[in-house]
RNA sequence: GGGCCGGUAGCUCAGUUGGUUAGAGCACACCCUUGAUAAGGGUGGGGUCGAAAGUUCGAGUCUUUCUCGGCCCA
């Protein structure tokens, strides 16, 4: 037997990936034999498993967080397929909404076109081609890291259909009851009169009135608050007829001090914080005064106050509420509250069963819901309301401050928080945070940590207010009686709507006759149409009913809903509601969250760091693989860190994997043959070959496990462990000498080859969904079928019988021999006695025990040597003791095993 | 500022209900091999478990404070 008749490996598998070039190329073959349609057809009735995506926006380029997300969705859509269910990929757009408005008046500015000028249609139009746009370059960048789906039938929230579809379910809320009008502060422009959004508003130094002034407290649990009178300060004299509540911290101490002064304070006491004493006293130019009491925050619990204006007919309850956001920064540690004029204010009142009122009309005029002041313009209500303060004694100190205010970017025009008529979903009416909560218990969370995040979010949060002020988006479809002012309640014409949008849109909302809508029944003269439109969220919210509803591919609820784990109060939380509010229950039967894609260091992404990195670059250098490798390797339920050296780490794994790979492939010289595993008997096998099967069993026992908890980073390393452990440095290196120097017909060959193959065919599955683009170009390899792919495999099913748990006791030890064979043979390679380890021979002592267990066993195949003696020595201090020897004899040019007589194999020796 | 979550070798991750000397793979160093070869094998070094204090016979694990980071809210 010469060189040449070796069996030496060969393959066409290439050690090289060149991912970049290669992963088109299998991205058009799964395109030319239409993957996802065969997907279908080769799980058709089987059990479904829904993934329902969540809309990214459409705008702008895809960055790490989407590349992860839609990666991470991919890698557990094909785990169910593989898994034998039909596992189902829509992927979904979401594209009304501000940013995208944005983009276009911007692309106004640089031309110099007003948008006021352009109909509101022609804009609209534009919105939607901006993000028809983008949808197309979002699609080729999901395709590229190897996301299978239905790319050709995606859906978008701005679809005729889904916008149809938003006004049925709005109308389930208004048939309800659930939806009413109430009013919410927004930054408005008195100047412009219109609601500005946070984007248009500039930040710039502004002079404000300042001042103090006092609340009588009416009612009180505290003895020694009684006819005490709490001190506020504000930049907005205006607001105090507006003035609902008082609030405090709790976790503040508080003093109470008795005035001196000769003035309209003299004698009276007064409340504030104990910190702001120093300015409180400079600011009021108190300079007799005396502490009576300090008291904590927290008994202020129950107090309730007069207003200043309680004499001229403002009579009603200032209750002092507890909030967090008091500090003592500025003012009196206590804070003066209009619910109509801020959005703190806003909150805490609401939370206390405050709704706000209109109190300012578009004008910038007090409403008639302010006595005395009806009609006055708030930019000069100032110095009315000072006066009026004075007047009745009620003025500490007025002053001037100089601070960064909010100003229209267009006019530069000072902003106002006003409260505006808006339209809001009640959480309590019909007992919408009730089944939230309730829906939330019946989900399961991965990590489970997202339940709780989700339950307090959905525990404290306000009504939600659904309308917009905008122009892109679906428009509410609201008409109010113009006699009664009641909302129109029909079905029938919110079916008419909806009709209407089905078959071109709701562009016309805006520009058709509104008995159009209205159809017979109503007369549009006694209606006012609405002009707002609904809010992103509900439009996103509401995707499981016009996506997983409609669609007979689909099933509701879906299977889970996988996102950031910011969509907690985003995605999650309003498709919760929604779908709590129109069906009784949770559109998911489980939440997977991840975190946040960060840089080396664990810092967030950002580019005055200049620690972005963009998918398309790795891609471009490493390849979607790698990219893949990384999502699968990290745990997503913390933060994910991403640099350079992280991906090259990631890439030196891949290439293990990957060499892996090759030396199976040429060890079988690229001929895979299927083998069925039930029909494997292990005991006709070799030990090590059973001791293999029954590693193989139990890594995928800890497959099963790890997939069925979505630990994918576990999964990964068990797998990634097994190649180099198990295989590389264990399995591979000890057969090859049966696989390189038996003959082609030998038996303890044959069932090596078995052996390969079985591992073949597991590996390749086992990594298929992470792996998808390598397992691919194998698997095109080794397949003799046309139009054929891995993806429409399953996963391997590995019989019970493989498990030997006796055996993997057995070889626990006989490795235990092993490794000393290792050391012993290191120490002679240090001495320069011998190099590789078939130049030794050694000699093992074993305790009685142990002897018995390995006297018949082959230590030399084992541990890789020419030869191994083994003799029961009961006088050793340790169990083991392996010495190696320089092996005496000659080297077979076959096999380069050394022995004194000719080869046994061979017989050949030079 | 508030709520929630997290910090274990250079990197990615294990670490059960508190219990021997805190583990794995990669990377690194040295050696071997040249029949997986821009591969493969062996041996080895490396950690005050973010910091401090406390509870305990005993703390990576429980408590408190601090610190750094992330998400959400303000």
């Amino acid at each position: 037997m010469s060189k040449e008749n070796l069996n030496l490996p060969k393959t066409t598998f290439s050690m090289k990936a060149n991912l970049p070039s290669k992963e088109p190329a299998l991205l058009e073959y799964w395109d030319k034999i239409n993957l996802y349609k065969k997907l279908r057809e080769s799980t058709k009735g089987k059990e479904k498993f829904v993934l329902h995506d969540g809309p990214p926006y459409a705008n702008g380029n895809i960055h790490m967080g989407t590349a992860l997300n839609k990666i991470l969705k991919d890698i557990i859509i094909k785990f169910h397929q593989m898994n034998g269910k039909d596992s189902v990929y829509i992927p979904g757009w979401d594209c009304h909404g501000l940013p995208i408005e944005w983009k276009i008046e911007e692309q106004y500015k640089k031309n110099k076109k007003n948008k006021n000028e352009v109909p509101i249609i022609e804009f609209r139009k534009e919105c939607r081609e901006f993000a028809n746009k983008w949808i197309k370059v979002h699609k080729d960048q999901f395709k590229r890291l190897g996301v299978v789906g239905d790319w050709e039938n995606y859906y978008s929230t701005m679809s005729f259909d889904a916008e149809a579809q938003i006004v049925r379910e709005l109308g389930k809320f208004l048939k309800e009851g659930s939806l009413y009008k109430g009013y919410k502060p927004v930054l408005w422009s008195t100047v412009e009169k219109t609601a500005l959004s946070d984007a248009e508003v500039e930040y710039m130094d502004h002079t404000s009135d300042t001042i103090y002034t006092s609340f009588l407290i009416k009612k009180t649990n505290l003895n020694e608050l009684n006819n005490c009178e709490i001190v506020i300060w504000t930049t907005t004299p205006w607001t105090i007829p507006a003035n609902k509540a008082l609030a405090y911290n709790q976790n503040l101490k508080y003093l109470i001090l008795q005035l001196q002064d000769n003035n309209d304070f003299k004698n009276k006491k007064i409340v504030i914080a104990k910190d702001l004493l120093d300015s409180v006293v400079k600011d009021c130019n108190i300079e007799n005064y005396k502490i009576i009491k300090e008291i904590k925050g927290k008994e202020f619990l129950g107090t309730v106050c007069q207003h200043p204006f309680f004499s001229i007919g403002y009579e009603y309850d200032i209750p002092m509420l507890e909030a967090r956001f008091v500090t003592t920064e500025q003012g009196t540690g206590i804070v003066h509250c209009a619910p109509s004029h801020g959005p703190d204010d806003f909150n805490l009142c609401l939370n206390n069963g405050m709704k706000a009122l209109e109190t300012v009309d578009d004008d910038g005029k007090y409403t008639k819901h302010i006595p005395v002041f009806e009609g006055t313009h708030i930019f000069k209500a100032n110095p009315i309301v000072i006066e009026k303060l004075k007047e009745l004694g009620k003025l500490l100190a007025s002053g001037k401050l100089n601070h960064s205010y909010p100003h229209s970017w267009r006019s530069k025009a000072p902003l106002v928080h006003r409260a505006t008529q808006q339209w809001f979903i009640s959480m309590e009416s019909h007992g919408l945070r009730k089944k939230a909560l309730k829906a939330i218990e019946d989900t399961k969370f991965y990590p489970s940590k997202g339940k709780e995040r989700l339950k307090s979010m959905i525990e404290t949060r306000p009504d939600w207010c659904v309308s917009r002020q905008r122009v892109w988006g679906v428009p509410l479809p609201i008409f109010i009686s113009k006699k009664t002012h009641e909302i129109l309640v029909d079905d029938e014409v919110f079916n008419n709507i909806a009709k209407i949008y089905e078959k071109e849109g709701s562009d016309c909302w805006f520009s058709d006759d509104p008995q159009r809508f209205l159809g017979k029944k109503y007369n549009a003269n006694n209606y006012e149409k609405l002009s707002d439109i609904v809010e992103v969220w509900f439009d996103s919210g509401s995707t499981h009913s016009y996506v997983l509803e409609t669609r007979k591919d689909l099933k509701w609820p879906a299977s889970m809903y996988l996102e950031g784990s910011d969509q907690h109060r985003g995605w999650f939380h309003s498709s919760l509601l929604e779908s709590c509010g129109t069906r009784g229950r949770a559109p998911f039967e489980t939440i997977l969250s991840h975190g946040f894609v960060v840089d080396g260091k664990g810092l967030k992404m950002s580019k005055s760091l200049g620690n972005i990195i963009a998918p398309e670059d790795i891609l471009k250098k490493y390849g979607a693989d790698i990219l893949r490798v990384w999502v699968a390797a990290a745990d997503y339920s913390e933060d994910l860190r991403i640099d350079n050296s992280i991906l090259e780490q990631h890439a030196e794994s891949y290439r293990k994997i990957r060499n892996t790979f090759r030396y199976i492939l040429g060890n079988l010289n690229d001929n895979f043959t299927e083998t069925d595993f039930e029909k494997i008997n292990p005991s006709t096998l070799p030990e090590l070959e059973q001791y293999m099967l029954h590693k193989i069993y139990l890594l995928n026992e800890e497959f099963k496990k790890n997939f069925n908890s979505y630990t994918f980073h576990n999964l990964y390393k068990e797998l990634l462990n097994f190649c180099t452990v198990d295989l590389s440095a264990f399995y591979f290196d000890i057969r090859k000498d049966t696989l390189y120097c038996d003959t082609i017909n030998s038996n303890k060959r044959k069932d090596c080859i078995k052996l390969l193959n079985i591992i073949l065919k597991s590996l390749l599955t086992w990594f298929a969904p992470i792996l998808s683009f390598t397992t691919e170009e194998i698997f095109k390899l080794i397949n003799k079928e046309e139009n054929n792919s891995i993806h429409l495999k399953k996963f391997v099913n590995i019989p019970k019988s493989w498990k030997n748990e006796k055996l993997n006791e057995r070889w626990k030890k006989l490795i235990k021999i092993r490794d000393c064979s290792n050391i012993s043979i290191e120490n002679k390679r240090a001495e320069k006695i011998i190099g590789s380890s078939l130049e030794a021979t050694i000699k093992i002592k074993l305790k009685k025990e142990l002897y018995e267990l390995a006297k018949d066993f082959d230590f030399a195949e084992l541990c890789i040597t020419s030869g191994a003696e083994l003799s029961n020595e009961d006088s050793l201090s340790d169990e083991v003791l392996v010495e190696a020897f320089k092996a005496e004899g000659k080297k077979c040019n076959v096999c380069w095993k050394i022995s004194k007589d000719k080869c046994e194999r061979h017989g050949n020796i030079q």
